[in-house]
DNA sequence: CGCCAGATTGAGGACGCTCAATTCTGGTGG
DNA sequence: CCACCAGAATTGAGCGTCCTCAATCTGGCG
């Protein structure tokens, strides 16, 4: 299986565990047309502005959606992990408002939006899965904002590597030890603060034995506390149908 | 006309002006069922994990969403104006995970999802109009992320009213005058502040000969100081296809 | 071996928070 | 008509979290 299907094979898990989907829905997917394209580390992948007029299947690496301010502050306000159609809003809304840029070295599918929106206007449900998978990014960013605006830094970070692990773990990935291709300033970027504190609040939960970044990963050292200290509640992922209970990961 | 064909026709005034429907489209979304609930200030209209079998449509009044931490903080994630149906989403993923309060006295006419499923599979163009009106949901979710992350107090403050403004001038309001149904604390609640940092703030903007909040509305002193001091372009709100231009708003 | 991006640590400063008190406003009942 | 009250707005003083500036250390790579 070659690169492409298996990062459409991937979302079409994350759908499929979220939606009714018909077969033929599950066929339309897989048939999706795309070709592969290799980033290196921060690059434009969609700018400011522009009309897209392809959706962004990542199927390596990191992809980070992000604003800025006038005066060049930026603000990252989502992570793409492998398997997620990181603007698959642009379908419906081509014209960007906030920017695509791979946060590490990041293998993506260019699919065209025109096989999307025929996919979709073919099938109710499938419409409906891709709608819902834009409403999931959508509550992610509503939690990110409760995140960013009303907990201390430590618990900022917290959070979001919560998050990470929580996403990372329906990919395959060990909720105890996944991927963070990211260096302290993009955590710093996602989380409303400076890379100088964003290390001394690492150093912190290193040291309080919650959890620790060696290299490019993330070891959880305790996850009870770490999601105590981050307040985190996974609800908000709607990590499938079953795991649409509430409490967990 | 009564109340709620009022507001169904507000709202597909907007669906209208971003989307491309069919006269089918529009009588189908008038056509709409529904009734009439009147909320005092400060009542919930859906609360943490429900499941949501209607959607919201606001008539009168505000209308918030907010998420709240452990500790009992709380945080504002989106306002909702006459004529926004507040909780779309939940047409497609029905589990809250994001309650729903009324921040004024406030009119909201409750639409069966049964409803709104039907209507958009029928209905290809229309189903991407309501997906279309989640996803501009989200970018506004995503320009408030880079507010509260990245900007200072006042522009933060600034940068809101800014957004107020826009919104309720396409429906009928003055761009200078407009109204603010909110509390401080209602604000400081939106942007990540206290209320008494927020009531400083309001003084300085008031100082500078920025804005001025008088009683429930907001009087703008000068259009272009203010959206100066937010740092404000209002293309993310995706204001109509001609609006949709940069700049302005 | 030198170079560079990223991580780490230190010291001082500022923006926004906390605690506390006072004033203002609109609504209510006597 | 006025006294009263609760909620909201306003102001002051002191403090703490997080920022800024600056220097050093580390690891990967040409």
């Amino acid at each position: 299986m070659d690169l492409q299907s298996r990062a459409l094979a991937l979302w079409l898990k994350r759908l499929d565990s979220r939606s009714v989907l018909t077969d033929a829905d599950r066929a339309a997917v897989r048939a999706l047309p795309g070709n592969v394209v290799e980033f290196a580390t921060s690059r434009d992948i969609l700018r400011l502005g522009e009309i897209a007029h392809q959706a962004c299947l990542v199927a390596g690496g990191l992809v980070a959606r992000f604003g800025q301010t006038a005066g060049g502050l930026r603000q990252l306000t989502a992570f793409y992990i492998p398997g997620d159609m990181a603007d698959l809003h642009s379908v419906v809304l081509p014209r960007i408002t906030a920017a695509l840029q791979s946060a590490s070295n990041a293998t993506v599918v260019i699919v065209p939006h025109e096989a999307i929106r025929a996919a979709a206007a073919g099938s109710p449900t499938l419409s409906r899965a891709l709608w819902r998978d834009c409403v999931v990014d959508a509550q992610i960013a509503s939690e990110w904002l409760l995140n960013i605006g009303r907990r201390d830094a430590r618990a900022r970070i917290a959070h979001l590597l919560c998050e990470l692990s929580c996403r990372y773990s329906i990919i395959g990935y060990d909720r105890m030890r996944f991927p963070v291709e990211l260096t302290q300033t993009h955590l710093a970027d996602a989380t409303g603060l400076t890379p100088i504190h964003v290390n001394r609040m690492l150093r912190q939960l290193r040291e309080e034995g919650a959890v620790e970044l060696i290299g490019r990963e993330a070891q959880v050292l305790d996850w009870e506390r770490l999601s105590a200290i981050a307040d985190f509640d996974g609800a908000y992922l709607h990590l499938g149908r079953d795991a649409d209970r509430a409490g967990g990961c």
